[in-house]
DNA sequence: AAGCGCGCCAACCGCAGGTCA
DNA sequence: TTGACCTGCGGTTGGCGCGCT
């Protein structure tokens, strides 16, 4: 399945990914977060371009992705925003945790527009007293949009179940969704001035010991390349503004716990 | 067993929008 | 204001796997 791997004019590898380059990634993402997909590949010692890691970190490698195993509820809950949003898939898949906008478009494409031209052709071929309206197709959607209009309480539990308050506005919830990353400002990273807030306590603990574990997972870039700047005493490299990735979940980790304090 | 066709899905491509200097 | 750069999105494609003949 998949692409065969191959390299392209700049010598950069396409097609499908090792598991080695997904260690790598995934080992370089946790770590250092994303802070800029172009130049990542480069310190994460990838011979790939930016997209193709920010594709494979995002619908693969983040954590919390589901693969597969669609529940009927989801496939509604698919059917009836596709109704309300048209192919938005990011926006769709902003709404069904865990799952990708990549795959629910897959999912659309093979198994749920499949399903709605069998459910049309069994309208069809119903004897029916009414006129079959001009577009039954269409018809077929609408009433299976109606029906679950309002989520039945499965839906809720996914909804709940996701890191954010359903009670978002639909763009919040997906941008809050989709970004996957928190930027954290110098102030709360700074951790070895002994006033550190709880937060950032519980961040140093949820980070572990990022500053103190030299990352060398690249061997092969040319460490000239960088400035001394990115040189921390433990001997790593790092870039000059860090994103935490799944900086989010450590956020909803950390308002989880919370109460428990 | 071999050949063929098709379904499925991972990944690529091109474009649009946002940001920043 | 503009152009370069980056990210994200949606459409499309390549090719593996599997069922059918």
């Amino acid at each position: 399945m998949g692409r065969t791997p191959s390299f392209d004019k700049n010598g950069r590898k396409k097609g499908l990914w090792s598991t080695e380059e997904d260690d790598k990634l995934r080992a370089y993402v946790q770590r250092y977060g994303h802070w800029n997909w172009r130049e990542l590949p480069k310190y994460a010692g990838l011979s790939r371009c930016g997209k193709s890691c920010r594709l494979r970190w995002m619908n693969y490698l983040r954590p919390n992705v589901k693969r597969g195993g669609y529940t009927e509820e989801e496939e509604d809950l698919i059917l009836k925003l596709h109704h309300q949003l048209g192919n938005k898939w990011s926006a769709i898949a902003a709404r069904l945790p865990g799952r990708t906008d990549n795959e629910i478009k897959n999912y659309w494409h093979t198994h749920i527009k499949k399903r709605l031209m069998k459910e049309n052709q069994e309208a069809i071929f119903e004897p029916k007293e009414q006129e079959i309206e001009a577009s039954q197709f269409e018809t077929n959607l609408k009433q299976r949009s109606n029906q679950i209009t309002e989520f039945p309480p499965k839906n809720r539990a996914i909804l709940e179940s996701a890191p954010l308050s359903p009670e978002l506005s639909s763009s919040e919830f997906s941008s809050s969704l989709t970004s996957d990353y928190a930027v954290l400002s110098d102030t709360e990273l700074v951790v070895e001035d002994g006033n550190s807030t709880n937060s950032s306590e519980l961040l140093t603990e949820a980070i572990g010991n990022f500053w103190t574990e030299p990352f060398l997972e690249d061997k092969s870039f040319n460490k000239n390349e960088f400035s001394s700047s990115n040189m921390v005493e433990g001997g790593f490299f790092y870039p000059d503004s860090l994103y935490f990735d799944d900086g989010m979940d450590l956020f909803y980790q950390v308002l989880q716990d919370f109460p428990k304090m």
